[in-house]
DNA sequence: GGAGTTCGGGTAAACGTTTCCAGGCGCTGG
DNA sequence: CCAGCGCCTGGAAACGTTTACCCGAACTCC
């Protein structure tokens, strides 16, 4: 025991009166004689031997550890998706090693290249926004990468992204059809890929309904509770009879606003949110939201990660079920003609698969806040 | 480049023309000739060379990594707890590996058997329970381990603590004092650690301030926004008049369930909750909640462990404030005489340095959920 | 000018595994 | 009975570092 006192091979070799060979064969459940098997199996019982991780990945070149970086833990939207990812991780024999990088472009591309140190065998990375740095960051990543978010075409990196166009789309399409006519919208930073698709779908549905766009009722900010609250605190003077919120953050925010004035939820004003985290649910009156997959989408990224870890990486993913025609993907570059399908896998690749891109498909919850007007008429004088 | 194609120290000797000593030891900053250092840095920078990380972990016993391990990533309160320790184990070089045991009691004993297999430095582990199996096995383990939560005296693991006694105490008192006097009360199980507490607080606190014990005025429950929400429509036929809840989630249930029949809170039903977790701020009236210092635990925990780990473990931590009197510590078992300051630090420690105790201080944050009953009253005839 | 000192750098061992290779032994088939 | 074939096994190399040890050269001091 010249180290910290745990056996190792040599150890067991000792005891057992075989080699350090012998020893690694039958740990590993290889071929070996009857009684050597027992001998080594009864000595390492004995000794308590644990194998030394370290030094099986030096040997290896693998070390079972995935690391996820996202900007804010805080963030029940990420949390869902380190519990996902968690989850595949933890069955298939994986650590997780957990990165926050507080929405700094410089941490994600520090992580980026830390890949090349070989502590971990893969990345998950949700980039806050993607710059020309970004990409080659990406390409010239020692080990496989998932995204999740939206990557310009062409980028040979495995991504999963949400459809938030089709998502904000659906959210506004629900309260129309719920009877409201001045729908008021809070947006997120406009100069993210999420924040400028948002909008594109609020915009789209507006026009589908026939509603017209009125840059009184659409207020930018950042994501947060209370810039949620300051954000309807603007708005309200526009008299909107409804407001959907980029995320679920913004959208108890702005029920806050409302109920601190006396407002009711949905009577006066009817509220939606998007992401479909815990706090929707625990909102007063429970927020309807739009359910962007985000456990989904990181059940995926790690699965596909998995996938190319594992070398099997053959398997093409099972294609979403092909997108409702004029709900556009969440890509920023212009999608196919309409009629067309959209390509759910890109040719170029690493290591001979080709790259893949799934994408989560939206799904509206509907709760108490967005009740419809009649209905809430009745209750209300019922 | 016999490997992945990624550049050793080797590669670096050959370029520059030195030993692979030599390249070591620019590199680790320590002393070299003026060219050789230059020659060995240019051709480093050249290849884009980094260190990889598990060789040297093999060489050096240590990791730089620290597992944190709890029951639960979906509660606030881990999740807070995991953004404090991330925040001190980055700014002191290790990464964080999230490890969630789903609150089984045996994966929790499998991750103290894993500090065997050398993969991280130091463990933080919030055990659901703490059994006798757990104490041999902290014993045990093969590298410095800190919990959070109570240890019953004599084990010789760092630990830190919620004063939860004192922090329901610290509620109840609250409700007492805006003028409510039939305080139902939601637990948690009643068999964990924190569950014994809180009640323990609960019935002082009763007695302090002369109201009187009834048993129709408590339930017990699991920990969950719906377990609270049952737990409450089973208290109202008690007709109580404030609810105290064990944890945030309880609250928010207890919350939805009254507002959805209608009753207002806080003028029909105060509500206070536990943990001051984001939830909190969140639900609607806000919620007043008792800060167990979750996100000070973390950090706490983290500087403990690191402390260890660095071996300058000599300096005890600053003594928290006494507690007021009459306020027991978190120990399940019985305190010292009442008039004697709880001790701080155990005699027996690992590694010569003694066991360190540390109990944060419960800290009420009042919120519209429990405004007084006067202004409530003027308030709503105003 | 020689001996002692200092400094810099090279060689090699070590961390604990896995795995390649070769040798030994027993068995089978001719 | 011998050749040949497998199966086990042990020795040794390798993964990429850090570091103990040693050697040579330059310098200092008498």
């Amino acid at each position: 025991m010249p180290n910290g006192g745990q056996p190792t091979i040599v150890s067991i070799a000792e005891r057992a009166g075989v080699s350090i060979a012998s020893v690694s064969r039958v740990l590993n459940g290889q071929g070996a004689r009857r009684d050597t098997t027992e001998r080594v199996r009864r000595a390492a019982a004995e000794l308590g031997y644990v194998p030394n991780a370290v030094a099986r990945s030096l040997k290896g070149g693998r070390t079972r550890q995935l690391t996820f970086a996202m900007p804010d833990i805080g963030n029940p939207v990420y949390v869902a998706m380190v519990r996902a990812i968690q989850g595949v991780a933890k069955a298939a024999g994986y650590r997780l090693l957990l990165h926050s990088t507080d929405a700094v472009a410089e941490d994600e591309l520090a992580v980026l290249r830390s890949l090349r140190d070989r502590t971990s065998d893969g990345l998950i990375l949700v980039p806050i926004r993607i710059t020309e740095a970004h990409i080659d960051a990406l390409v010239e990543a020692a080990r496989p990468v998932v995204v999740i978010g939206s990557l310009p075409p062409g980028v040979p990196v495995d991504s999963v992204r949400a459809d938030s166009v089709a998502g904000a789309a659906l959210a506004v399409r629900h309260l129309h059809a719920v009877g409201r006519r001045r729908i008021a919208f809070v947006n997120g930073p406009s100069d993210t890929v999420p924040g400028h698709n948002r909008e594109r779908g609020y915009r789209s549905a507006l026009a589908e309904c026939g509603l017209p766009h009125d840059p009184e009722l659409v207020a930018h900010t950042d994501f947060g509770v209370d810039a949620g609250a300051r954000a309807m605190e603007r708005l309200l003077p526009a008299r909107p009879d409804a407001v959907f919120c980029a995320n679920d953050q913004l959208a108890l925010g702005a029920s806050h606003a409302l109920l601190g004035r006396g407002l009711r939820i949905p009577e006066d004003l009817a509220v939606a949110g998007m992401d479909d985290s815990e706090l929707a649910k625990l909102g007063w009156p429970p927020l309807t939201s739009v359910d962007l997959g985000s456990s989904e989408r990181g059940r995926r990224a790690a699965e596909l990660l998995l996938d190319r870890l594992e070398g099997h990486g053959g398997t093409p993913p099972d294609p979403p079920p092909a997108p409702e025609a004029g709900s556009a993907s969440d890509a920023p570059g212009a999608p196919g003609a309409p009629g067309e399908p959209a390509p759910r896998a890109t040719a170029s690749g690493t290591r001979g698969v080709p790259t893949r891109t799934s994408t989560a498909r939206p799904r509206l919850v509907v709760r108490a806040s967005t009740a419809p007007a009649g209905a809430t008429e009745a209750m209300r004088f019922a």
